[in-house]
DNA sequence: TGCATGTTTGGAATGATTACAAACAACAGC
DNA sequence: GCTGTTGTTTGTAATCATTCCAAACATGCA
C-alpha cells in the first residue's frame, strides 16, 4: 500500500486517540480528498477496494471520534446524510440543489471565530447556502 | 377548539397551495409555538389529541410542502431529524450540545441576504453554532 | 504469561423519512 | 344533481443512514 502517512499518526495521537491501522488511512482518505465532503458509506467504499476487511461500524466509529476530537468537521446540511471533512480552515459552504454537490465557500464572516454569543459557549460555527452552482446554472441555460 | 386562524389561509393560498383543514391546523400550530423549532413527530403527537386522524405521512407531505413553498424553514443542525420553524425575519440558531435545544440567535450577518455569492444563485442562508447554552453551562457551574 | 483496556467486526436493531395504492374531497362541465 | 379530474390524505410497508451489541482482537503493562 502506498501511503503517505507522514504525520497523521502524530496527528491523531495529539488528540489523545490511539493511531490505530484503520484510523489512519480513513484519516489519510478524507486528506486527500478535502473538497469532496464525503459520505461514511462513500469512504467505506472507497476502502473496501484496498482494506476489504475494514468495516462500516468501524469507519462510523472512527468518524465520530475525530468529530468528537475536533479533528474532522460534520456537516449536517442536506439533512439525509453527514457528510465529513478533514477540517482546516473555517469556512462556509453551498449545497447545489440540482446537482447535490457541496462546495466550498470562502467568504468573508465576522461571526466565524466567535467563542461566545449573548452568554452561550460557541464550540462550532457553520454558515451553508442553499442554491444552485454555476455547472448546474450554465446546464439550465441551455436547455 | 380555540383557533386563530385569521390569515393563515389566505397565506396558504398566496403560495399556491390548497389550505386544507390539515394544512392550517399544522401551519397554526407551527406559528403558536415560532420559538420551538418542532420536530414532524412532535407535531403529530400534539395535533393527535384534538385531531386523531391527522396521519404522520400528512404531517410530512405538508411540511415538505410548506418547505417547498418558502413559508416554513428546515433546520438541518442535528443530523438526526430535520427540525421545522415557521419563517418570519432571518436568523441564526444555537443547539446546545447538552439539553438539545435550539435557541434563535439574533446577530449582525453580512450574508443574511445576499442572493449570489461567487456566481453561485443562492436561495437560502443558515447560519448556526454548537455550543453549550446558558441554563447548562449554570448546572455545570453547580456542580 | 496473563490481565485490563480500548478497538474492531458483522449482524441485528432503531428511527426518521418516503413510497405506494386506495380512499377521499373539491370543483368544473354537463 | 351527476360525473370525471385533479390534488390530498391515509395507513402500511419499505428504505436508508446510523447505532447497538456481544464476541473477537490488539496492545501494552504488571
Amino acid at each position: 500500500m502506498i501511503t503517505n502517512n507522514s504525520g497523521l499518526k502524530e496527528v491523531i495521537a495529539s488528540r489523545g486517540l490511539k493511531p490505530t491501522a484503520q484510523r489512519i488511512i480513513i484519516l489519510d482518505h478524507l486528506a486527500r480528498n478535502m473538497k469532496k465532503h464525503l459520505t461514511a458509506e462513500q469512504i467505506h467504499g472507497a476502502m473496501r477496494k484496498k482494506t476489504p476487511m475494514l468495516s462500516l461500524t468501524t469507519v462510523y466509529n472512527t468518524l465520530n471520534s475525530f468529530v468528537d476530537a475536533g479533528l474532522v468537521t460534520a456537516l449536517t446540511i442536506t439533512g439525509t446524510e453527514v457528510r465529513y471533512e478533514y477540517t482546516t480552515v473555517s469556512h462556509h459552504h453551498l449545497l447545489c440543489k440540482h446537482c447535490g454537490r457541496i462546495i466550498d465557500i470562502e467568504i468573508q464572516c465576522p461571526n466565524a471565530e466567535r467563542k461566545s454569543i449573548n452568554g452561550y459557549r460557541v464550540d462550532e460555527v457553520h454558515g451553508y447556502f442553499k442554491g444552485v452552482c454555476r455547472d448546474c446554472m450554465n446546464k439550465e441555460h441551455n436547455q
